[in-house]
DNA sequence: GCAAAATTATGATCTAAATCATATTAAAAC
DNA sequence: GTTTTAATATGATTTAGATCATAATTTTGC
């Protein structure tokens, strides 16, 4: 982790939703870190100092279960805020942690900063409130999923979702991190992704992965 | 479901939360209904018109899959809030449902209401977010143990979770909602009960369940 | 550029928990 | 208060998917 170049105060959450009055102060308060690929930027467990916000690059965020357990609940794209989820009435403390899937450009702020930005501008509260009922929304779909789906139809969905995140059919992403995703191990991932290459549903070369039909894909799901 | 008599305009999370010169506001555009158990309060998939709070009664907030299988995220209580998963930023559409599990005294509010509080009532929006926060780490972690942990594990987490709504170690839930919410079926709760009561962790009768070492199901989690 | 570490590939085995089947009992409805 | 319906009890069977084991290949660090 080390100081980088400025963002461009128009990209991320705080600056599209705050006034422009505000911006100013947002560069004043903002501080700029990057992150090669793998680098923790907060860790689960440990007191929430202030939030961020992706600039460049991927990040998931995961939660650990043991010593080589986790499950990704999410992965940051350009823009996104991380670390809001630390902001709960209880402790202060990061309950999922953060790490850079590529290298990684954030800007941070303090979180009191970031509290005074919510007092300041009234659509960056609301769009803050829309957000985490999405995410709400989203989790308790996967629960369910998790509960009555089986893997391969979890697989196609998380396959769909990863696609959508990056506004293409073609992506990169280890088994292990699609597994973690999907909430199942290597070997099935691994296992099923071959049923889908065999269907024709997917193409895949290393990491990288061509969604061919996301018709098909999509009728894994309903 | 059927008009009720009136709440305190104390008790619920609108009332809570907004300044006193509110309340009266509140009071002219509260409506009271009341289900008889088992009766729904608002069904997934339908538009949202308003947001309800629970004055009196118990409440299952749960997700539908297919004709029959279903998933409980949540429990609500007196004072709850009810609906609000519904304000993300897609369409206005309750993603989840809400049944009374007994005898239920609600109070409903328009959207519009609701809304003009959250600009008018800033500690309303702040504790709103707070509780989207709380509910986001929860659902998070249940993620993580639907994948990690095994039944049992769940399923005394899911006795303590109650035991703690309930404020005590005594309560009551049918075996198939304790195994909508612990993310079984009903055949499987029904057995880990069966082992959990020769362990002597908890004691049976009926629907009602007492839970006689807290410390022995803690260890079950951890 | 090479050694070490991580990721991928793939078969074999095992097991937790779902499903199925069928009494029995309890609760609700008429 | 009896019929209908729903919830509980419990054994037998099946299976999806985890775990284990071991190569082969790729990536990364020095």
């Amino acid at each position: 982790m080390k100081k980088a170049g400025n963002c461009d105060l128009n990209t991320c959450f705080l600056c599209q939703y705050s006034i422009p009055e505000w911006i100013a102060a947002v560069s004043d308060h903002r501080q700029h870190l990057s992150f090669k690929k793998n680098e923790t930027i907060f860790q689960e467990g440990s007191p929430v100092k202030g939030i961020f916000f992706l600039y460049h690059g991927k990040v998931k965020v995961h939660k650990q279960w043991g010593p080589d357990k986790e499950l990704i609940v999410r992965f940051a794209q350009r823009g996104d805020i991380l670390g809001h989820r630390g902001l709960g009435s209880g402790e202060r403390l990061y309950t999922v942690s953060a790490t850079a899937v590529e290298d990684t450009t954030v800007c941070y702020t303090e979180l009191a900063f970031f509290e005074a930005s919510l007092k300041v501008n009234p659509s960056l509260s609301l769009k803050l409130m829309q957000f985490y009922a999405d995410e709400l929304q989203e989790a308790e779909r996967k629960m369910r999923n998790l509960v009555h789906m089986d893997v391969k139809s979890r697989l196609a969905d998380a396959l769909l979702e990863l696609s959508r995140l990056h506004k293409a059919l073609h992506f990169t992403i280890s088994r292990q991190d699609l597994a973690s995703f999907s909430g199942t191990t290597y070997e099935t991932v691994y296992r099923n992704l071959q049923e889908f290459i065999a269907e024709k549903l997917i193409a895949v070369e290393g990491r990288a992965i061509t969604i061919l039909s996301e018709k098909k894909l999509r009728k894994y799901i309903a």
